[in-house]
DNA sequence: CTGTCTGTTCCGAT
DNA sequence: TATCGGAACAGACA
């Protein structure tokens, strides 16, 4: 389950294992040792974008949920385990992902300041990298995980439709006031979304996303295939820019 | 850059 | 009732 409110709250519950060492690694993971995690303690839990990392003194677990991981918290469930971790007290178990070591340190492979929803985030950096892409439909930027880590299809949309912007604006007829509006917007939307997934909600809430008929004007929602991803939008709330 | 592939679960149609 | 096909919060690669 990805998008970066979901890997959030992932990280959140993850952080009790911090300080505990790893008694044993299972499953099916294979793009790395899993032995070398045995006896290693967590350091520390991050993520950044839809990725969750979870350090270790020399190196860190990089695990991507993909479009159908799943995980359990101190229990499991059937399925294939990709990769289950037994810690001294509780058990951290992903199914259906992507899993990976980083050797190099985390400041070194990443810039938090493209993480959404990292208190690192650059809102102007944002901005000047959008502005980069002049001839790219804002629906597109969005979605860019170098531009924007953490933002996924429902995010997309339901920003675009809540500023009231054409998902296929270019970006160089938007202004810069309105991109920063919609940067904002992300921001803002994402924390509502991790609180609602916190609740136990979030499908309930979209407005756009997957609907018949626009909240506003009741006009049918456009569902439209762009590239492999459908994008949702009403036509006459949201501006075309170009 | 377009298309293809993988992975899991759910839901609606047959 | 059981089964099948398509779709879905993604990203990698040819």
């Amino acid at each position: 389950m990805p998008e970066a409110p979901t890997v959030l709250l992932l990280a959140e519950q993850t952080k009790q294992f911090i300080g505990q060492k790893v008694l044993s690694a299972e499953g099916k993971a294979s793009k790395f040792d899993k032995s070398r995690l045995v006896g290693q303690p967590v350091t520390a839990v991050k993520t950044f974008g839809k990725e969750l990392l979870i350090c270790f003194p020399d190196f860190t677990l990089r695990v991507h949920l993909m479009l159908f991981g799943s995980y359990t918290i101190n229990n499991h469930k059937n399925g294939i385990l990709h990769l289950g971790l037994e810690f001294q007290k509780g058990e951290l178990n992903f199914y259906a992902c992507d899993t990976r070591l980083i050797e190099e340190p985390l400041e070194e492979a990443y810039d938090f300041r493209r993480e959404v929803m990292n208190e690192r985030f650059d809102k102007k950096l944002a901005l000047s990298d959008l502005k980069k892409k002049p001839k790219l439909a804002i629906v597109d930027a969005l979605i860019d995980q170098n531009l924007f880590a953490g933002i996924g299809n429902k995010i997309r949309n339901e920003v675009l439709f809540l500023v009231g912007v054409h998902p296929l604006s270019k970006v160089n007829a938007i202004d810069d006031d309105k991109l920063m509006e919609i940067i904002e917007a992300c921001v803002t939307f994402m924390f509502r979304m991790f609180e609602w997934k916190k609740a136990g909600v979030q499908d309930e809430n979209l407005v756009i996303y997957k609907r018949e008929e626009c909240p506003r004007d009741k006009m049918p929602v456009i569902a439209e295939k762009l590239g492999s991803r459908v994008i949702y939008y009403c036509d006459k709330c949201q501006e075309l820019y170009e």
